[in-house]
DNA sequence: AAAACTAGCGCAAACGTTTAAGCAAACCCT
DNA sequence: AGGGTTTGCTTAAACGTTTGCGCTAGTTTT
């Protein structure tokens, strides 16, 4: 049987509570007994119980982590940057991907919060309405990472993702670059990349050109074979865009195989323009044209603002980052 | 205050174990009662405790799992299918990653057993001894994944690291490579890394070939970037390696552009294999010679296993799974 | 009509820990 | 020597569930 508190009090011949505060190092116990106790309770191979003591604190030391899936390396980093950020106040992660499925999100959240957790993270600013209302009537400190919104349910921290494609368009715009092609996720799918698009849509649409882009909204996942179809669809059409923007890095190298395949010179017949500049982009020729995310740091800030909430601290309630542009040979020079 | 059992019981005039009861489902509640109970519970947003519960019961729905790092589709994988193979019995996933540092790895556990998991993953079969004892002693279903051994813990799920490294030598060497170089992790850091190149060498000193092949053994992380650098360093040698194996498939790309730069010719002047066939190889051209390795099942089954385990079921201890070659255009036709 | 059973519920105890309150002995200050 | 403070401990209660047992009223069986 595992040991409990009681049986190190009976070897001790000590309370209970006497060895609960020598093992928390609390005071009120003497030097000569805590030692023993220590000692004693090392012997018997004691393992706190984390439940019995959730339960009378009405909060454990988990945290909860949601994430929309686990192949990608912007989450692979928000995910250490959590760990790393955590470990210190001695706090686990639990963790979930979702699949991007509110719904999901919804219910998992839900679950979660039956282990009545330190604090949640969440993925995006967008969620139901009903887990908003959960959450935030749940008091406890919540953090939505990777985006930003001017009304978070507790606090938020990332880049303004509009803005982000905003910054990518109006590059191509200065390249002369005149006909957009996009290679998307399916709409509604991913928040972020939509907005990312309607921000590159938007720019096009100020400066009078483009006309109505097509879109490939047809991508599943981000990997290169996808990114290789969906510049073959755009590709194939009448009037074959100049330049192709894709949701991420991964898809614009697949999307760079294609051009190579079809005989498109990049950067001169076409350009070829991503997100969220991955390693690969430091080695892989041509260097890709990219947006640059401070992903890792949103992981460690968001950790560091929610153990700051954890001991009642206040913290800012929206924390915009910064992405930088990488203007690399893909497109063309100015 | 968030309601408990007793809030909805005096709500309900009736008892807290009726209400307990009514709750999970069990018999022994009238129909109307039930219906009454779960309504007020509803509408009082009930979210029940699981700390209280997994007191009484001595064990919680909770799964830990570790790994060795998140930046890794290999490891991406694994957790998805764990994720899929725990979700029907409603266990949320405790994650971790050590970064290869097996006292980080028993420090954790540690930790963990204070809630009385329900299952534990570990990656690979090589752990510190305490590690082993205290989770044997723990009497917890535990599941080793990636690796396999004959002398697991309680039961693992992978492919034998050792042969799989044969498999690429002896294909190495019946394609004619005689002198092989090795781009590798740090020795001792990556003990699967290190078994697969145990195989590869021993392999190659069987067949009375490769004399002391070089092993460039400072690759710290699997990217791009580190492949190419390994690449450079093996190439820049004296005496050339004809054929050069990479601890993974990001390398081994890294390592093909490394190539290109020096002008030498794969896979005439030289050979370049991987391993653990990632979706990049899809596309990117040239077809890279490796080893794919079936990582989803082992989630999917080391998921399964576990879930049979918690029923008391038994369970092989040792299933070993079995990598495909995918013989591409990186190394010479037979 | 008595006996046996069943459905539907309540009561009490238990799980392992923390916290508040209390209490005796030892110590300090005048 | 008297009061007050401190040290080191104990006892009792609480946290929210689950579980075993017991009880009553109704239903079925003989």
């Amino acid at each position: 049987m595992t040991p409990s508190i009681k049986d190190i009090a009976k070897a001790c011949a000590v309370s209970a509570p006497t060895v609960s505060r020598a093992l928390r190092g609390m005071g009120g116990v003497s030097e000569a007994k805590r030692r023993e106790i220590l000692q004693v309770a090392e012997e018997m191979n004691y393992v706190a119980n984390a439940s019995a003591r959730s339960l009378v604190k009405a909060s454990s030391d988990l945290v909860g982590v949601c994430v929309p899936t686990l192949f990608n390396d912007v989450f692979a980093s928000m995910l250490d940057g959590l760990r790393q950020g955590l470990a210190k106040p001695g706090i686990s992660m639990v963790v979930h991907s979702n699949d991007y499925d509110p719904g999901e999100e919804t219910k998992w959240v839900e679950r979660l919060l039956s282990w009545r957790p330190a604090g949640i993270v969440l993925t995006g600013t967008d969620h139901e309405s009903r887990l908003r209302q959960t959450v935030r009537n749940s008091g406890i400190p919540t953090a939505e990472i990777w985006d930003v919104s001017n009304d978070p349910i507790d606090f938020c921290v990332g880049i303004d993702h509009y803005k982000a494609g905003c910054v990518l368009a109006k590059h191509a715009v200065a390249l002369g670059y005149r006909r957009p092609g996009f290679v998307h996720s399916p709409i509604g799918r991913d928040p972020r990349a939509d907005k990312r698009l309607q921000g590159a849509l938007d720019t096009y649409r100020k400066a009078g050109l483009g006309g109505d882009p097509p879109v490939a909204d047809t991508i599943r996942r981000n990997n290169f074979s996808w990114g290789y179809a969906g510049a073959l669809q755009l590709c194939s059409r009448s009037e074959r865009p100049d330049v192709l923007f894709f949701v991420n890095d991964h898809l614009a190298f697949g999307g760079l195989s294609a051009c190579e395949t079809l005989g498109i010179a990049v950067p001169q017949d076409i350009g070829v323009i991503g997100f969220n500049s991955m390693d690969v982009g430091a080695v892989l020729s041509p260097k890709l044209t990219t947006l640059r995310t401070p992903r890792a740091r949103m992981g460690r800030i968001a950790a560091q603002r929610l153990a700051a909430r954890l001991h009642g601290v206040d913290v800012p309630r929206v924390t915009e980052l910064a992405p930088t542009l990488n203007s690399g040979r893909t497109t063309r020079m100015q």
